[in-house]
DNA sequence: TAGATTGTTAATCGATTAACAATC
DNA sequence: TAGATTGTTAATCGATTAACAATC
């Protein structure tokens, strides 16, 4: 069966709202009451979950912990998850600082630079090899995740060296498509600026643009 | 005119792939072009632009440079935002470092932060305040849009200072969904793994989920 | 049993794409 | 004029939502 891709994003959404849930001691929740917290439709939560199979009770609704692991399984959360970062410049440091991704599993195992300055070096106690040995840390480490932090000129070529390298997936940080045969999530911050810009314009009594005036 | 958001989002993406074509020395594209560079369909360049005006000349294309300053105009990327980051922890200090909202004329002119170890320091060369002032720094240095980066208990509190601070729209890191009344864009990056970890497990040869294949 | 809530179908909504007349 | 490409309409596709029988 096809899966919705909001639908996989939304499982996340679920899990953690799960999971707060579960500290708050709660032990049977609604999809009502997952909807309420997340500011959708509850037959969207039913509708989502039935994809994956029947986790409910009728009458009850969902045991929490239950349906914790259910979704953690779906979408691999209950595993760990090796992560090279390409790209030892601001973002790719920014996110080898980040504690979030430990936190959720992804262990940032390795980084790879082209510049020789940086090779050698650790940042955030997590060394920094040439890009030339990224086939061989790939095996050595496991790696089966890679974060493409690098300039815009090089991702394209990047990709194509972590495709082969036989990592299975890509968070592209980059701000262009990224042409692979492993699937690829972008993240793309200027966009998401450059998105509230236009609301706020949007927004704004004063507006030059009028044709999305309603 | 009700504007679809991907739309919004494309727009960013047509202005980034229009100037990479300037760079290049291109003076006419035609939504082909710019379609083939994005993995997208022309019908959908065409329409998207035609939610606000005509900006083409049939026969010919769009005139790269015309069309850079029309989206630049949609999207307010002709303009100077100032930015205010709240919280100054990793992730927080890792935007203040990451040059590309400057580039992209975002500047970020001011963070905050509620431990007082942290105010009056400085970090990537912009001064941390603390949050009670963010009232006063907001009139003072004509801060717009706010990056909350703030932890998930913290956030819905914060989002609603920054709401009454009379900043215009929040990019939200923080993994939970606001509820305020100005415009918001969530950026998700730990839900981005997980969705890149579904992706992968769905592909992968050994599947126990049995129900997503097809 | 009565009340609650699921899982699922069908209806609706919204976004993408194909097709083509208009026109440079 | 002939060829190319737009702008726009209509068709298609995909995702969300309402509704309700099933059942705890």
């Amino acid at each position: 069966m096809k899966i919705p891709k909001p639908t996989v994003r939304r499982l996340g959404l679920y899990y953690r709202c799960l999971a707060r849930y579960k500290e708050e001691g709660v032990n049977f929740v609604s999809s009502q009451d997952i909807a309420d917290r997340l500011n959708i439709k509850p037959s969207q939560v039913r509708k989502d979950l039935s994809y994956f199979g029947e986790f409910g009770k009728r009458g009850l609704g969902y045991n929490v912990s239950k349906l914790i692991s259910e979704i953690a399984r779906i979408i691999g959360v209950n595993k760990e998850w090796n992560v090279a970062i390409i790209g030892a410049g601001n973002l790719g440091s920014a996110l080898a600082n980040y504690p979030g991704l430990a936190k959720h599993k992804f262990n940032v195992v390795a980084m790879f630079d082209n510049d020789r300055q940086k090779v050698g070096k650790k940042i955030a106690g997590i060394p920094v090899f040439h890009i030339s040995e990224l086939n061989q840390k790939v095996k050595e480490l496991n790696i089966e995740m890679a974060v493409i932090a690098v300039p815009e000129s090089a991702a394209q070529y990047v990709a194509e060296l972590v495709e082969e390298s036989g990592i299975k997936g890509i968070v592209n940080f980059s701000p262009i498509k990224l042409r692979t045969n492993i699937p690829v999530e972008d993240v793309d911050i200027t966009l998401s600026f450059e998105t509230l810009a236009y609301m706020i314009l949007k927004n704004s009594p004063v507006n030059i643009q009028q044709e999305e005036q309603v």
